[in-house]
DNA sequence: GCTATGATATTGAACGGTCAAGTATATTGG
DNA sequence: CCAATATACTTGACCGTTCAATATCATAGC
């Protein structure tokens, strides 16, 4: 039955409506040359035979295919990326876009954006949290081809979305700072993430701003046993702090383990500051005071962006920064002097 | 410059090589019937013009795409969905695949399938861990795209990749009747999941099966509060309970919370074991007795599965069933008859 | 020496749309 | 009343492939 079944095309509709195919091309693309009542008819017969318009033939002559392509480099711990691309494609479709998502590696980076242009996307979303790469470079490789990096990339004056994570920062250590907590340790991100590198550099010019020396701080890779292992290095580093900035909730989960083992409590001993605002940070024990980045925004946005940036390649390339909220829980809480 | 950039087909390769075009797609197709002197001056010419093939022209002549869809359904709580479209991009690509995701209801499920078939799409993955519907309607509404649900729907005859609920929730439940734990409460996800349904199943008739008296439950809805909630609710209900399965692990952080409200402690008092062994697991206070599934495996089986369905159609569809395993950390522990 | 054979290469016609240019008809204005 | 214009619709070419049918040629068989 269905196995003879003859795609009905464009020509088809135009048949049964007695007009030619153009016509019925023009219904399709919602363009002006057409009588309301025979484009009405076309409808209905569009309807009435279930036709479909084939994309492929489309991209053939316009040379685009209505497909974002959300390219993910370099990414191994996965906790954090989370729904992005259930969010992302979400955001395409109701910019009338599919989403396509692919998987590389800094070294096959030009390749992928190669087969992403033979695939005739349409635009490119690059969720590439550890990616340096001059904005030439950049350029060169991606062929034309519109892209939004879904990252913070301060150097970059091409187009991005991202939190500012130097303002995000800068929001943890003055909360502590304003508790009266003047030793302040850290477990950045490892640098060669970006928002590790920043994180750890706003958390060191803050406390200087402020006239304070940094505390010990040692770095992490997201995991939760990296956070535990940075914990017992900073104590064991024996140099006092009476408040810890945690570069994820996941991280200081571990941390707070580790702390824990060595009998600091928390938040009386040692106050401890998350980012990301997960889920869990309301159910640590305590909960955790913690940054709040609204991913699910960042990823539309992105989207968003990019589609404007198809509609309109003229537009200036510009950044869009998103700000973090500071959720004040209970691993926080004001530095209350030892009577020493 | 590169605006200008007039694409180089099939006939500019062929002209260069002073042969036909048809020799040239020969070449490209890996097909017969080209001598190994022209194909190797070919194969240099599309090297050093860095000729790609158009992929709509492919598409609109092979009705293929190369592409498979991951169409995800229903899914609301999002901590499980995690990586698994980066980890099926993979999996497709190392099969020659690019992914496009999809995000949709029940309600447009149908729609979301014509849409795929419009873009030529040449398998789909459904995950949908709540989707309830007969073999016979989605056969109706796919039209013909083969299709592989990535979850455990033990009714449908159809083509799926999932962990075998009920072996999975016997090794929780029969791990704590080993460790001679009689009354023994749940927390399963809410029946509409139909992970929920099974896991509720397999714990209640486990106990049966055991000659056990099933304990009190409540479900949750994969949320952390909603295990915190489920928690307060089975010790508010008064039956008593030395054990209690959680049906994930996020769940099992609200139930933690909650059963130390009550001064409940784990595992002395209660014995806790979570599903997913989840990096969070290691980390709970205290440590987490919980079922492990292989996420990925499941991602990269099922396109596996969908792509040896492309290859060959006529292949009788089965079902690949995965099984979990049992980690076993300090939340689990023999049970201590009290001396009364 | 002539035909059968297989390997290699070529040609023309799809595939299903879009685009640019064209035609036919009705409407307007001077 | 006729040219100018707007509206509605049509036609032919083209996008870059693949596919089926066909042509060419050297080699082998008899």
């Amino acid at each position: 039955m269905t196995s003879k079944k003859k795609n009905i095309t464009i020509r088809d509709i135009a048949k049964l409506a007695s007009v030619s195919y153009q016509t019925v091309s023009l219904v399709i693309n919602e363009k002006p040359g057409v009588s309301e009542k025979t484009r009405r008819k076309i409808l209905r017969l569009m309807e009435e035979m279930d036709y479909r318009p084939n994309r492929a033939a489309q991209m053939l002559t316009t040379h685009r295919s209505k497909t974002l392509e959300m390219l993910i480099v370099d990414v191994t711990y996965g906790g954090r990326l989370a729904d992005s691309t259930k969010n992302a494609a979400r955001a395409a479709r109701e910019a009338g876009y599919s989403l396509l998502v692919s998987e590389t590696s800094f070294a096959e980076l030009a390749e992928a954006l190669e087969s992403a242009e033979a695939r005739l996307v349409d635009g490119v979303i690059m969720y590439a949290p550890r990616l340096r790469i001059s904005d030439d470079e950049v350029l060169r490789i991606c062929n034309g081809i519109p892209l939004v990096r879904r990252d913070y990339v301060p150097n970059s004056r091409l187009a991005w979305v991202g939190f500012d994570q130097v303002y995000a920062t800068r929001l943890a250590v003055e909360h502590l700072i304003g508790l009266g907590h003047r030793q302040i340790a850290c477990i950045p991100p490892m640098p060669e993430l970006i928002n590790g590198y920043w994180r750890y550099n706003a958390w060191k010019n803050t406390l200087l701003e402020h006239g304070l020396e940094p505390g010990p701080f040692c770095e992490g890779d997201y995991s939760m046993r990296s956070g535990y292992e940075a914990a017992h290095q900073i104590v064991a580093s024996g140099q006092p702090f009476t408040a810890l900035v945690v570069g994820t909730d996941h991280m200081a989960v571990g941390a707070l383990r580790a702390l824990r083992e060595h009998g600091i409590r928390i938040p009386e001993d040692v106050s401890i500051v998350g980012y990301d605002n997960t889920e869990l940070s309301a159910y640590t024990e305590p909960p955790l005071t913690t940054i709040q980045f609204k991913f699910s925004k960042q990823d539309e946005l992105a989207v968003k962006y990019l589609t404007e940036l198809i509609a309109d390649p003229q537009i200036e390339l510009h950044q869009r920064v998103l700000l973090a909220d500071l959720i004040i829980r209970e691993s926080t809480r004001p530095l209350i002097d030892s009577p020493s």
